[in-house]
DNA sequence: CTAATTGCAAAAATTTTGCAGGACT
DNA sequence: AGTCCTGCAAAATTTTTGCAATTAG
């Protein structure tokens, strides 16, 4: 997948340099919806980046994080998964195969809840948590 | 806080061997909203019982965890957070103390989603990020 | 040219594992 | 007595950090 004209000029107007390896994670993550860890990154570009570090991987994400372009989500409690798309939706999580789906479609006007009315708020995310349906079925024969 | 005859009966009963490192655990756990990590856990057991292993502490909360007497929560997405209240409820995550806070009263009758009808979902869990009123001020200063 | 970024290697933080000895029921 | 549990130590996993060399703008 290549990457256009404006989308290089708009990452440029962010104030990010637009090394290589940067240039192949945000390729990486273009229309990505496997929600990857660092090391599923990591491994993706080996291949082409041979000497890419994971203190690259990670600074980039820091970075794209930062400037609003990805987010991380913790739907594993032991490690990151990050999501390019950054608008509001939630996820369902497969506790067998760790797979992530996007959920957009959810009629959620929640109010603020009375426990933290005094809190500032800046985002909520709701998560399912289960079994997708490849892994329903080795599941249930257990 | 003393433990209850009928609680013990009741651990047993779930087949669990109850040493002095586990009773001190589900002391420890007992109506403790803190939502604790398993180091937070350590550390607090530690002067009591200062032989204790992570082992110990990572073993009995899997213990627990399986007879459902603990649940782990994923707000931090590197490591687990502890919450022995199992009912179906809520949270609130401070990104700047890292705190935790329970929400009960929240109406969210949600249909399942469409992109999962075929999943089987085991739970679901709302979880809202931002700053605790602690938090607010410093973080505003900023 | 300058500041930001890379790669490396080591360290930090958290969780898991194997196993021998010990404790609970 | 037998099974489960503990403690230890090592390993595995994931993330962070310091620093010298490099590169984008």
């Amino acid at each position: 997948m290549k990457m256009t004209e404006e989308k290089l000029k708009f990452y440029k107007s962010l104030g990010l340099k637009l090394t290589p390896q940067r240039l192949a994670i945000l390729e990486f993550l273009e229309n990505n919806k496997s929600h990857p860890s660092a090391e599923d990154i990591y491994n993706a570009l080996k291949p082409r980046f041979p000497s890419m570090s994971f203190a690259t991987v990670y600074n980039t994400l820091e970075a794209l994080t930062e400037k609003g372009l990805v987010k991380e989500i913790s739907v594993e409690s032991t490690r990151k998964r990050f999501d390019p798309f950054t608008h509001p939706h939630h996820h369902f999580f497969c506790k067998a195969c760790k797979k992530v789906i996007d959920i957009e479609n959810i009629k959620d006007n929640l109010n603020i809840p009375e426990e933290i009315k005094d809190c500032e708020i800046t985002e909520y995310q709701i998560i399912f948590f289960g079994f997708c349906p490849e892994c329903k079925q080795k599941y249930k024969s257990r």
